[in-house]
RNA sequence: CGGGAUGUAGCGCAGCUUGGUAGCGCACCUCGCUUGGGACGAGGGGGUCGCACGUUCAAAUCGUGUCAUCCCGACCA
């Protein structure tokens, strides 16, 4: 490819709308184009990216006995109401009507359609296992995008969906995913971490999320990881090994004390003089429109999803302060769990709270606490805190670390959610009709190229991995107009072209210092500069990595591009 | 959904306080010159100042509304 023909406007500058490194450089580098919030023109640049880890994922998949196939980005809303989701899913489910009023969506995920599909072709255990994938455009309205290709409204997905007739045969190819995975993102140049996640309200499921990790705030995810076993989990799932301590408030007796302005935990402990881990936190919710308290030991935070997932509800969100009055009879700030209507307001109590003893709870009138408080016989608690860093691994009980992560790939054991209520069944050895045990296993394709740039990059622009780098080589004649020069890039570019090295030749006529500056924000991962010293026979091979340039003649560097792609695939 | 900020040429910005012919840098076009890390000179093209309504002789500028974008937060009592 020619630099002059290639599709391509790089900026000067970075955006002034963009937040994440690799938002920046895709933007400043010409490989995206934003339409509206969240969507965006993948140029030609982005598009072999995309297309090289799109091949990757399709040769890994095929070899683990995958087939692919591509099913509607449009759908009728009556294979979502089979499911349920229709009512369920939400405000990111994009729904319009077609010309004859018929309710239609956009397609967020295909669990739907493809349950639809093997139901009607699938009707023997003979036919299964069966493994089918796509890959295809998203669209999911999120409330808030963000941060560019990471967090997208619509983006580019692998979604590949396992039908079963055993528990044991979905967990032997959830295992074989697994291992896809990892070397689909190894190929990729992309480590990752599978981290053990929650799987959605509807409990039970078995799910783990490949993580990249990086150090930024663009990972939306907190991991938490131990350094001396392999256990690693989201924090929406992790769990921890904490003794359940006794804390002790040093209280002699129950009674109600004057705490003003204490509406935070921080103020009242200091007001009282105890540690907030004797000072029983009550966290008020409404989950799918029902009152709900969470009972919590003063220094560990509610983990919501785990609250959600002990409630089975949907939705969920904090209570505000008018409701606090109106459900509760109670106080923002002094909240007590004892006084509430019982059949009405759910009490969920944490773990942690198990050893409190002569606490401090709110007692459900302003400005005013219960001290040497102790709880009632009987109560049942669960795990519904977040993880602290430090606190320690429930596998090998060393302490756990925090790090941020970018999902690229998530994996999930499905069971019979979905062909259950749509009645997607198959005909088993004895004659019997059984709904299928289903897998779904995704990668976010947009989001990988992403995650890449955000790991490899440096002040002056993207480093690709070679393996996804949109081109191999760039070869830059320093000055075009000067004809032995121009010469030999011209040859140095037919020999690679002819050894299938996908090379790009700046012969644009601007001054070397443009050119070079242009592949380093690109980020070819080799540069083949001519300039003066091919008076003595010699260009330079710059790898852009580790910046090392050495000097070689015209054929040397040509052996090394060769030797250097090969190597990496 | 709540809070904050911003909308002026493809990109980055100034102008707005104090209303009076819409500007700068980059990019783009032409010519010259230059060719090892985003050169230089001369000339040129491109914008209904997000949109609507209002105030005014006159609005990018003042007022009201609206839309969009970005950031933060989404209540831990």
């Amino acid at each position: 490819m020619k630099m002059s023909k290639l599709f391509v406007q790089t900026l000067r500058e970075f955006p002034n709308d963009a937040e994440a490194i690799s938002h920046k450089l895709l933007v400043r580098a010409g490989y995206i184009k934003k339409l509206a919030n969240g969507i965006y023109t993948y140029m030609p640049l982005a598009q072999r990216v995309l297309a090289k880890i799109s091949n990757i994922i399709r040769e890994e998949m095929n070899a683990s006995g995958a087939q692919e196939l591509t099913m509607p980005f449009v759908q009728p809303a009556e294979v979502w109401q089979k499911s349920g989701r229709w009512q369920k899913y939400g405000k990111e489910l994009l729904r319009c009507k077609d010309r004859h009023d018929n309710e239609m969506c956009l397609a967020p995920t295909h669990e739907e359609v493809i349950t639809s599909v093997v139901g009607e072709v699938v009707n023997s255990y003979k036919q299964l296992p069966l493994n089918l994938y796509q890959i295809q455009t998203k669209f999911r309205d999120e409330i808030r995008p963000r941060f560019g290709l990471l967090r997208g409204r619509e983006f580019i997905m692998k979604d590949a969906y396992s039908f079963h007739t055993t528990q044991e045969d979905l967990e032997r190819e959830y295992e074989v995913m697994g291992k896809t995975y990892t070397s689909i993102f190894n190929r990729c140049g992309l480590e990752t971490t599978a981290v053990q996640s929650d799987s959605g309200a509807i409990g039970g499921a078995v799910s783990h999320e490949y993580m990249v990790l990086v150090d930024t705030m663009v990972g939306e995810n907190d991991v938490f990881y131990c350094k001396n076993c392999s256990y690693s989990a989201n924090s929406n799932h992790a769990i921890s090994k904490l003794p359940i301590e006794t804390t002790d408030g040093g209280f002699d007796k129950e009674e109600i004390v004057d705490t003003p302005n204490t509406k935070t935990i921080e103020e009242l402990a200091a007001f009282l003089k105890v540690n907030a881990n004797c000072i029983l936190k009550a966290v008020a919710y409404i989950a799918d429109s029902r009152p709900v308290i969470a009972m919590i030991r003063g220094d560990k935070e509610v983990e919501e999803t785990k609250l959600m997932n002990v409630l089975n509800a949907l939705e969920i969100r904090p209570m505000e302060n008018n409701e606090v009055k109106e459900f509760l009879n109670s106080e923002a700030g002094f909240i007590s769990y004892r006084n509430v209507d019982k059949s009405k307001v759910r009490v969920v109590f944490d773990n942690t709270v198990k050893g409190m003893k002569n606490f401090v709870l709110g007692a459900d009138i302003k400005d005013k606490h219960i001290v040497g408080a102790n709880l009632e016989e009987g109560i049942e608690f669960y795990d519904i805190s977040l993880v602290k860093e430090g606190e320690f691994c429930p596998e090998c009980g060393k302490p756990l670390y925090i790090t941020r992560g970018i999902e690229v790939g998530n994996i999930f054991q499905l069971g019979t959610k979905y062909s259950e209520p749509m009645g997607a069944c198959y005909t088993d050895e004895k004659g019997q009709l059984k709904p299928y045990i289903m897998g779904c296993y995704g990668i976010g394709v947009s989001r990988t190229m992403a995650a890449a740039i955000e790991k490899y990059h440096d002040d002056f622009g993207i480093v690709w991995p070679i393996e996804i780098a949109p081109y191999h080589v760039d070869i830059v004649p320093v000055n075009i107009d000067d004809e032995t020069q121009s010469k030999v890039a011209y040859e140095i570019y037919e020999k690679l072209t002819k050894e299938g090295i996908e090379a790009v030749i700046d012969d644009r006529s601007d001054r070397a210092g443009v050119k070079f500056k242009d592949a380093d924000l690109i980020g070819f991962p080799i540069r083949i500069t001519v300039g003066k010293t091919i008076q003595e026979g010699l260009v330079e091979y710059k790898t852009r990595k580790d910046g090392v340039m050495t000097k070689l003649t015209p054929d040397e560097a040509i052996e090394n591009v060769i030797k250097y792609v090969k190597k990496s695939s």
